[in-house]
This record gives structure tokens, C-alpha cells and sequence, in this order.
RNA sequence: GGGCCUGUAGCUCAGGUGGCUAGAGCGCACGCCUGAUAAGCGUGAGGUCGAAGGUUCAAGUCCUUCCAGGCCCA
């Protein structure tokens, strides 16, 4: 009988299960790397050997993780991971970015429920601290879900008295060498809160407000270089706004360089407008007789003066590329006190920054005319000036969105004040940048080295002081008399200093008194007053996290300056690659990274991205809990980063499918090595049989292809190379074939165990290969291999590296090879239509004749193998390919050479299925000679 | 509106400096096996290479425009 013989051959064994289980495994395999310290092992294991250092961005320590936050960490991790077993010591130190308006918004919005507001600035901190460090504890369990390693219970936490000193440090150095200063610019205030409002704290909602044409006197002679018919006397510059209560401060007239702008004839004046918004204007201004007179490009107009319409001062021309023709007349009135853009044309054109409002709005005693009016109240008397003093065009009302804010609802406006710099050029640091980021960093992809420079290229001084409690403070004193700043910078170091000693870091600058920080007997240089205040503004979050490389690259000895990686989504090129390499160059004149990786983002299945209206988001969570994080990781190598990156349930199917297909390859591997021992049953490289020689070779080539693509970061080819190995060159070919070795042939007999010695190379490979991306799995099946092919390591991330160069066949005898192996899938095909036809089932119930040209029939002969062990049939015929009879297939990939497949001869062995016309004696009538002497071998 | 980037089979990816009937794996269809079995093997069908122009003897590969999408600004 059949079962009979079945018991006597050798099926594969392993507890490895088929099914993952991911979401009960996973648990338990972060146990056993927590229990075994294999993290810190892995450091110790790589003490002497060079060091890779990639430096975690942190992330804001606010909500759960999604998508975008698992992306980069698993990048990282299989960074790390890939380094370590390429040979390097790879630390990873994961951080988090603690401090910032995001909280301090959170916390202030939980006061203000409760009631409570306006607490003090040292009560919010500690409320932030505790907010912070909650989600810090949130995010990292998370993370270390994903089996990411690292030193999770030392991470290093931006809002730490060690980081704090750090950050406070940096700036020290930034103002040592003279690049901060105070200056104005305008930002959002509320009238009500009076408070500065940072960009997310600004809803915008409609509006009705005031809009007037106003016309500025264009009295300067030179109108005339222009315009040979104006006439300067009644010449007049023809501006819109819809916030008259700005124009007292109103700096200069902007005009777009490349529009044309008309000198028309209205009435007894000359008005310049654009051209193609004088039809528009026309009625509104009753103009029935205007006519252009000539016509300008902007550029042509440029530095010329107007006059203030009812201030005794110039308001020169000057060009902004900002200037659209969707409404007004082309030039636009400039306020360098009340607008971003107002202020950029400011700061280019050397305009005085004018924004003469106390805090609730109201214009100072020095203003003419408005003193003391709130700009509100303002803006019908900025009206009634204008009427009265003849420049007042036009007036109506306008409902367009405008800028509120989140706490009152009330409309904001933009008030200058005085904040803190660092200029861009004072020690050359933009030009110091720019060289760093095209000589000294490899940008990957190289496209972002384009996009940060045009950043860092035009960006203006970086404004770095913000007006809030939770953040590092900066550090000068503020004349309670003349409002000079004092900020020594060794009187900073002396209080940064303290921070790291102080329990709660740069609380010491809240809680301390004036006593102890005012150096005694300080005088103002500027005024001589003996009164000072501490400045309240804190540093701008960017800042913090910029520094990064001085509170934890050169203060943690496993680290090192610079880093080798920084590695984060394309943002970042605005974010933390920006301010970090700002604050670097600035305080130690060198890029704080060797390279900068950037990924793209998490997009759904049609390449949009996620959002609550659309439905569309997938949260890492959901993939835990249906796939494992094992298959997250998967993917996340699967995809190519340097573009978004697409999720759906349909790319998740596929890649559980992937998963299971490499799992099952090495569980079979694994079942059939149960019984062995390297150390007694080892055959080296060269003394395997042909095909065993082969499939290493193929897997040595796969090794090589993907240790290059960890190199170059490019883990999709790691994954494509992986999987194809298994499917492809393994499960389907080589597996295959060995079916009938590992099972059929003796235990201990060469044939077979050269089997295995192959197998135990390739599952050694395939565990390097695969731990940095499928970690989980690695583990696992690295703890179910035999104790004695497991070496001393107790996880797989403490093997050594593999040396597969011996492992290679010279190029002569694998292209000979490569012929046996297209000859196969030939015989695979020409099978195929007999098995249509229901002529034969299995393979092996084939006769196969090749009938091959004389240079592959050469090419083929005489290599040791067995042709019909590689075709899976019962018999093989080889024979000149002129003797192809007429029904024999002629081969695709091999020319000239044809197929003829026939019924195999002779009758079935029992045991090893193959068909034999001999067989063994009376004792096993129904088993091959082969089976009979195995069984003999054996003992049975 | 500006800077940077992307668009090859249902999915994930290959396709240096232009020259193939545009490839792979998965999925799908159809079959085989039942000694990897909620596994394994085979065969096959799927693409006007986002669209339209242009350069060229020749373009997925170069140029222009457009469309769709992403990040960062305004």
C-alpha cells in the first residue's frame, strides 16, 4: 500500500506554523526582545566596529500616531537594523518635540472650559509638562509596537533641563557672533485678547468692511521721464484698500513690474492706474471723459515719489511681483507696519516699519488727526480725511473673508512689534547654507537639495521669538525705561547653564527673581536706567527642535556630530532640515548631516491625500489590529518613498499574499532541516551537487542585489528581490525539484544532505535579508531552526554578516546552467497541453525527449545533473534536433530546440512516484530499484 | 499664483546616455497535485507607457502645452 511507504520518507517537520497569528505573535516577540535586551546587545555586539548615526526628527508629542509618523519610523528602523547587520554600530535615540503652541492651545482650551484663564506662565508649563508627557508615553508605546528599536526608556525629549540649556546654549553662540537683533514685523494681534496670535490661531470668516480708492499726489518731476505728457502738477497715483485706518501708515506705493500701467486723462487730472483695470474703475469714479494718454510697464515707474494723500511725506513707487489685477487699480497701498507683504516690500526697499498702536488698537498721541481713536473708530475719519482733503475716489463696502481669531471671534489685524532675528546675512549664514547644502550633503533624492536651496535662498531673517509661555525662554533684559534689550551673551550662558541643573529646566527663568539674574549694578548703555524686566518671549519651536544636535548628537557619548542621516517626510525641507541646518551653521559652521532622506506622504488608492471629509484615512492602528505590523513594515518596504505613497485594502491583500509566500518558503526550508547539524552534516560550496551549487548562486546573486539596495536606501528592490527569490528561484524551481531529494533519498546520504547544507545557507540569507523588514517573522523563524544551526546569538539580529562571494559559479558554467533551467520551463509549457487534455496529471507521469541544437545539446551534457531530477518527469531523452519528429514543441526561449513529451514508461514506484521499467525485486514489487535500496540503506 | 515632485498592466515595482513583439511578481481566468495542504505547481488573458502637440530615420525614454495628484509657500 501507499501509506505504507509514505511513513518512510522524510517530510518536512517544524513547529513553525502556516498561519502568521501576527496579531497574538508580535506581543510576544517584543517580550522576548525586551526580556533579552537584544537592542542593547546589538550596540555591544558593534563596540569596536564604525558607527552609523541617524538622527530621529522628533515628532510634536500631541494625539496618536497615523500613517505618516509609522512611514518614517519604519523607514528608520530598517535603516538601523540594515546598518547593524551590514556591520555597523547603529544607535538610534528616538526624540520628541515637546514644547509649542500646539499644547499650549490644548491646555489653554482645557483651562478655559474650566474656567480658568490667565493663570501664571510657571502653572501652564507645568499643565504642558504633563500634556506633553503623556502623549510622549502614548506615541512611544505605539511605536514600539511597530518593532521599532531603539532606546526607548532614554529618548531624548526637547522640553528636558539638559535639552532646554542646550537650545538656550545655541543661541548664546548665535548671539556671540552677532547675528540676533530685535526688530519689528508685523503679526496677527487681537484688539480684545490683546494678544499676539500665532497663524493657527486665526480663523478666517467674512467680513464686511470699507473700501476706498484714494488717490496719492505724484508731484515728482521725473513722472515726466515716463510719460512725456504728464503733468506733475496734477498728476495722481491711484491706490485701493479695504483698511483705511492703515493709511496713516502708509510707506509707498507698489506696483507690479510687468503690467502695464495707463497715465489717464479724467477731469483736470492725470491719474496712473493699470491698464486693464480702467474700464472697472471707469463708472465708479464717474470718470465719462477719461482717456489714456500713454502707457508704462511698472518697472519703468519704479522709484519714483508720490506724496502722502494727507501726511506732508513721500510715499515712493516701488515694484512687489505680489501686485494682482483681480481687483483695485494695480498699485497697491504699503503699510510695512500692518502685512506680511506689506513688510517683505518694507524690509527690500529699506521702508521705515510704522505701527504707532498701543495694545488695544489705539493710535498713539504722536499720530495727527487719530490720536488716541482705536483703528476701528479709525476708519470713517481716515474717510472723512481723505474727502476733505480732495484724494478720496471712491467709498463703498466690501464682504471678502477676513482673519478672526479663535478665542473672541473678533476680527484681528496685523500690528508691528518687536521681535527677535537672526539675520541671514550678518556671518554669511545663508551664503555659509547654501555651500553646505551643494558641497557638503548628499540630498536623497537629489531633487530636494534644489528645494531647500531656493528655501534657505530667499527666505528673510528668521524670526525667532514668539509670545508664549511653553518654550524655552529667551534670555535678556528689557529696560523698564527706554525699552533697550541687555542679552550678554555670557550672561546667557551663565543662566542657560542653570537650566540643566534645575528640576524643571528653564522654569528657573520664571520662577527666579529680578535679584537673581539682573547682574548687579547693571546700567542701560542706551538710557543709563537701573529698572529692569525679563523678556517673556519664548523661542520659536523650530528653534528647539534645531538644536537637536547640540542637546543630543554631541551630548550623548554613543552619538556623534554630525550625523550621518536625518530622515523625514518632504515638509521637512521648510521644517527641521531647515532650521537644523541654520542653527548648525550658525553656531558650529558645519551641516549638522552627511545625508538627508526625504519620503513623500501617505496618500489613499487613488494618490489623494487623507482627510476626515473624504473618508479616506487608514489608521496604523486598524492595520495592527487586521494585519499585524508586520505587513505595515512590509509595506513601507514595499513602496517607493521618494514618491506618496499609496494605501488601500486592495495593496494590503497583496502584500499579505507576498508575506505568506515568503513565510511558507521558509517554513519549508525549516521542515526540512529538522535533522541537520551543521557541525556533522555540513558540505561545503564546492562539493554540492550541480543544482544545489546553483540555486546558491542565484541566492548569492539576490543577497549581493540586496545588501547594494540597503545601501542605497532603495527598499523596495530589497522587497522585490526578497520575494522574487522566494517565489520564483526557490518555491517554484528549486524547492520544487528538491522535493524528491530531501524526501526520497536516504537520511544521511550526500544527495540529501548537500540538499540541506544549500538550504541551510540560503535560510541564513534569507533571515539576514529579511530581519530589517519582516523583524517579527526573522525572529521567529530564526527561534524555530535547530539549536545547533543557531550559533550563540539569541535573536536574529545578533548574527554576523554572511560572506556569499565563494558561493558564486564562474559566468562559463551558469550560463550552461541557465540553458538546463530554460530548457525546464520548455518541458513545463509543452507538458501543459497533454495535462488539457487530460492525458497525464503530475509531471512525473512523463516521458520527455529534447531534441536540441548541437551547441546546447554540448552546453548541457556532461555537468553531473540530473535532467530528469530538474524536470520533475520519469524519464529524459536527449537527441540531435534533427531528429524532432513532427509533433515534437519547439521552444520559445531556446532556438532551434524542441520539445516531444510522451506517457512515461514503465510502471509507477510506490514509494518515490516515479515511473520505472525496472523494478526491484520480488521483496518491493511495487517500489523503483532507487526506493528499494534506500529502504535497504535505511534498515526498514 | 510661485518653488519642488509624481503619473508604465487591477496592485506594487523594472525599464543607464532615445532603437524589444514594453518586463517581473502578485491578483484574475483555467487547470494539475493532495507527500509544504486554509499549502504547492503549471498555463493563459491583461498596457494606445496620464493627454495632445513637437524634435528625430526612430520616443515610455528629449522638448512644449494641458490634465490629474502631492509637499511647501503666497
Amino acid at each position: 500500500m501507499t501509506t505504507d511507504y509514505k511513513k518512510t520518507l522524510r517530510l518536512p517537520q517544524t513547529s513553525f506554523p502556516m498561519k502568521a497569528n501576527l496579531r497574538e505573535k508580535e506581543p510576544e516577540t517584543l517580550k522576548y526582545w525586551a526580556e533579552q535586551g537584544v537592542y542593547q546587545a546589538m550596540l555591544a555586539a558593534r563596540e569596536n566596529a564604525p558607527r552609523y548615526i541617524l538622527h530621529d526628527g522628533p515628532p510634536y508629542a500631541n494625539g496618536h500616531l497615523h500613517m505618516g509618523h509609522a512611514l518614517n519610523k519604519i523607514l528608520k528602523d530598517i535603516i538601523v537594523k540594515s546598518r547593524h547587520l551590514a556591520g555597523f554600530q547603529a544607535p538610534y535615540v528616538p526624540g520628541w518635540d515637546c514644547h509649542g503652541l500646539p499644547i499650549e492651545h490644548k491646555v489653554s482650551q482645557e483651562l478655559k472650559a474650566k474656567g480658568k484663564e490667565n493663570l501664571p506662565a510657571v502653572t501652564v508649563r507645568r499643565l504642558c509638562r504633563d500634556y506633553a508627557t503623556k502623549f510622549v508615553d502614548i506615541q512611544r508605546k505605539e511605536f514600539k509596537r511597530l518593532g521599532v528599536f531603539g532606546d526607548w526608556d532614554d529618548p531624548y525629549l526637547t522640553m528636558r533641563p539638559s535639552y532646554e540649556s542646550a537650545t538656550a546654549l545655541a543661541l548664546c553662540d548665535f548671539v556671540e557672533n552677532g547675528s540676533v537683533y530685535r526688530g519689528k514685523k508685523p503679526i496677527h494681534w487681537c484688539l480684545s485678547c490683546q494678544t499676539a496670535l500665532a497663524e493657527a490661531e486665526v480663523e478666517y470668516a467674512d467680513e464686511v468692511s470699507p473700501s476706498v480708492y484714494v488717490r496719492f499726489p505724484l508731484t515728482d518731476p521725473k513722472l515726466k521721464d515716463v510719460f512725456p505728457m504728464a503733468d506733475p502738477g496734477k498728476a495722481y497715483a491711484v491706490i485701493w484698500t479695504t483698511t483705511p485706518w492703515t493709511l496713516p501708515d502708509n510707506m509707498a506705493v507698489a506696483l507690479h513690474p510687468e503690467f502695464t500701467y495707463a497715465l489717464v486723462a479724467a477731469g483736470d487730472s492725470q491719474y496712473v492706474l493699470a491698464l486693464e483695470l480702467l474700464d472697472a474703475v471707469r463708472e465708479l469714479f464717474g470718470w465719462t471723459d477719461a482717456t489714456v494718454l500713454a502707457e508704462a510697464p511698472g518697472a519703468a515707474l519704479e522709484g519714483l515719489a508720490a506724496r502722502h494723500p494727507f501726511y506732508d511725506r513721500p510715499s515712493p513707487i516701488v515694484t512687489a511681483d505680489y501686485v494682482t489685477l483681480d481687483a483695485g487699480t494695480g498699485l497697491v497701498h504699503t503699510a510695512p507696519g500692518h502685512g506680511r507683504e506689506d513688510y517683505d516690500t518694507g524690509l527690500r526697499n529699506g521702508l521705515d516699519i510704522l505701527s504707532p498702536l498701543d495694545d488695544a488698537g489705539r493710535f498713539l498721541d504722536v499720530v495727527p488727526y487719530f490720536a488716541g481713536l482705536t483703528v476701528w473708530e479709525a476708519n470713517p475719519k481716515v474717510i472723512e480725511k481723505l474727502t476733505e482733503v480732495g484724494h478720496l475716489l471712491a467709498s463703498k463696502k466690501l464682504k471678502h473673508s477676513y482673519p478672526h481669531c479663535w478665542r473672541c471671534k473678533e476680527p484681528v489685524i496685523f500690528r508691528a512689534t518687536t521681535q527677535w532675528f537672526i539675520a541671514m546675512e550678518a556671518g554669511e549664514l545663508r551664503q555659509k547654507a547654501l555651500s553646505a547644502i551643494e558641497n557638503d550633503v548628499e540630498w536623497i533624492p537629489a531633487w530636494g537639495k534644489e528645494r531647500i536651496r531656493n528655501m534657505i535662498a530667499f527666505r528673510p531673517d528668521w524670526c525667532i521669538s514668539r509670545q508664549r509661555n511653553w518654550g524655552v525662554p529667551i534670555l535678556a533684559l528689557i529696560c523698564e525705561s527706554c525699552d533697550a534689550a541687555y542679552n550678554d551673551a555670557d550672561w546667557m550662558r551663565s543662566v542657560a547653564t542653570k537650566f540643566a541643573d534645575h528640576e524643571r529646566g528653564c522654569d528657573y527663568w520664571f520662577e527666579a527673581g529680578l535679584d537673581d539674574i539682573v547682574p548687579a549694578g547693571l546700567t542701560c548703555p542706551q538710557c543709563g536706567g537701573t529698572h529692569w524686566r525679563k523678556e517673556t518671549d519664548i523661542l520659536d519651536v523650530w528653534f528647539d527642535s534645531g538644536t537637536s544636535f547640540a542637546a543630543v548628537l554631541e551630548k550623548r557619548p554613543e552619538l556623534g556630530f554630525p550625523a550621518n542621516m536625518y530622515l523625514e517626510g518632504s515638509d521637512q525641507h521648510r521644517g527641521w532640515f531647515h532650521s537644523s541646518l541654520l542653527a548648525s551653521m550658525g553656531t558650529r559652521g558645519v551641516a549638522p548631516y552627511k545625508q538627508v532622506l526625504t519620503h513623500g506622504y501617505v496618500v489613499d488608492g487613488e494618490g489623494r491625500k487623507m482627510s476626515k471629509s473624504l473618508g479616506n484615512g487608514m489608521e496604523p492602528q486598524e492595520i495592527i489590529d487586521k494585519h499585524g505590523a508586520e505587513i505595515l513594515r512590509l509595506w513601507t518596504s514595499a513602496v517607493d518613498y521618494r514618491d506618496d505613497i499609496r494605501i488601500s485594502e486592495e495593496i494590503l491583500a497583496r502584500l499579505v499574499e507576498a508575506y505568506r509566500r515568503i513565510r511558507n518558503t521558509c517554513r519549508f526550508i525549516l521542515g526540512n532541516l529538522s535533522d541537520f547539524d551543521p557541525a556533522a552534516h555540513d558540505v561545503a560550496p564546492a562539493d554540492l551537487l550541480p543544482l544545489d551549487r546553483y540555486a546558491l548562486d542565484a541566492v548569492a546573486a539576490g543577497h549581493q542585489r540586496m545588501a547594494e539596495a540597503y545601501e542605497a536606501y532603495e527598499f523596495h528592490k530589497v522587497f522585490h528581490t526578497l520575494h522574487n527569490l522566494c517565489v520564483t528561484d526557490l518555491s517554484a524551481f528549486y524547492l520544487d525539484i528538491l522535493k524528491d531529494r530531501l524526501y526520497v533519498s536516504a537520511g544521511s546520504s550526500h544527495e540529501r544532505r548537500s540538499a540541506q547544507a544549500a538550504l541551510w545557507r540560503i535560510l541564513r540569507v534569507l533571515l539576514l535579508d529579511m530581519a530589517p523588514i519582516l523583524s517579527f517573522t526573522a525572529e521567529e523563524v530564526f527561534r524555530h531552526t535547530q539549536p545547533s544551526q543557531r550559533g550563540p546569538g539569541a535573536s536574529v539580529f545578533a548574527m554576523e554578516p554572511l560572506d556569499v562571494a565563494g558561493w558564486r559559479l564562474d559566468e562559463a558554467l551558469r550560463e550552461r546552467l541557465d540553458v538546463v533551467a530554460a530548457l525546464r520551463a520548455e518541458v513545463t509549457r509543452a507538458i501543459e497541453p497533454r495535462r488539457k487534455a487530460g492525458e497525464v496529471g503530475q509531471s512525473l507521469e512523463t516521458a520527455v525527449s529534447l531534441y536540441l541544437p548541437e551547441a546546447v545539446l554540448a552546453a548541457v551534457s556532461g555537468l553531473g545533473m540530473d535532467l530528469r531530477e530538474v524536470f520533475i518527469v520519469s524519464q529524459v531523452a536527449l537527441a540531435p534536433a534533427a531528429q524532432a519528429p513532427a509533433d515534437a514543441v519547439a521552444c520559445e526561449a531556446v532556438s532551434g530546440a524542441f520539445v516531444g513529451v510522451a506517457r512515461a514508461n514503465g510502471q509507477k514506484c510506490a514509494r518515490c512516484w516515479i515511473y520505472s521499467e525496472e523494478m526491484a525485486g520480488p521483496e518491493h514489487p511495487d517500489l523503483c530499484p532507487r526506493c528499494a535500496a534506500v529502504l535497504a540503506a535505511e534498515g526498514i
